[in-house]
DNA sequence: CTATTATTTCGATATTCGTTGAAATATGGA
DNA sequence: TCCATATTTCAACGAATATCGAAATAATAG
């Protein structure tokens, strides 16, 4: 990950409500949340909620897909996981730290068969 | 860490010339590195180092310490593996990630004695 | 088609942010 | 003491941020 996306990641992540947003897509795994559901969790506004799912999505942490009326949101991990790499290599700076981090979904989420 | 520090933290790393500060601090390890080298090596200007210095510091990021008419200031290590160890744990939401990431000093760097 | 639900877009606003220039402060040297 | 060096403080400014209310758009149900 170059420089300038890890700071975009940083800023994403770097809000109350938008890294408690991260956080759900997260616990979600890579099924998603709707838009709806989100904003009854965190108790969001809705057209607050897209300001900062455009943030999450512009700095690639997240996607969205339509379903029916409902926007899907998802976690991007590989995004998070390019950022760690980055925050782990400009931390240690060439010094054999851990091997590096490491993000993976969450255990798939059984849903009930639509 | 906590949530709200873990935001601090995000923050002030989320803009390009600090990010710059921090990793030039990080190089510098524990011991550290003169505001003016600083403001010499990344050309900015000593006032808005000093602001950058402030936000570094409030999240807990780095310390200072005066030394003759130089303020000597060092990234703390401590508070980017609790950044780490928190994204980490968000990001994997209890899944059994990798052990988590860790962030130790840089190879101390050896001057030459004065 | 009309109504309802789900989400986005737009405009406005208060706040915070990053940078600059000028002046102040602190330390050490002549 | 007077001067130079190193850094901070202060005031100002434009730009970006987060939130809100109102209206627009998309999809489905009736």
């Amino acid at each position: 990950m170059e420089k300038i996306d890890a700071v975009a990641a940083l800023a994403a992540l770097a809000q109350d409500n938008r890294l408690d947003v991260f956080r759900l897509l997260v616990q979600a795994g890579p099924e998603g949340m709707t838009a709806g559901a989100i904003a009854e969790a965190l108790d969001l506004a809705p057209n607050t909620l897209t300001f900062h799912f455009d943030r999450l999505r512009t700095a690639g942490l997240a996607t969205v897909r339509r379903e029916g009326r409902s926007m899907i949101y998802a976690a991007r991990f590989e995004t998070m996981n390019g950022l760690l790499s980055f925050l782990t290599e400009n931390c240690c700076a060439g010094a054999p730290c851990t091997p590096a981090a490491s993000c993976k979904p969450a255990r798939k989420r059984v849903k009930a068969p639509a």
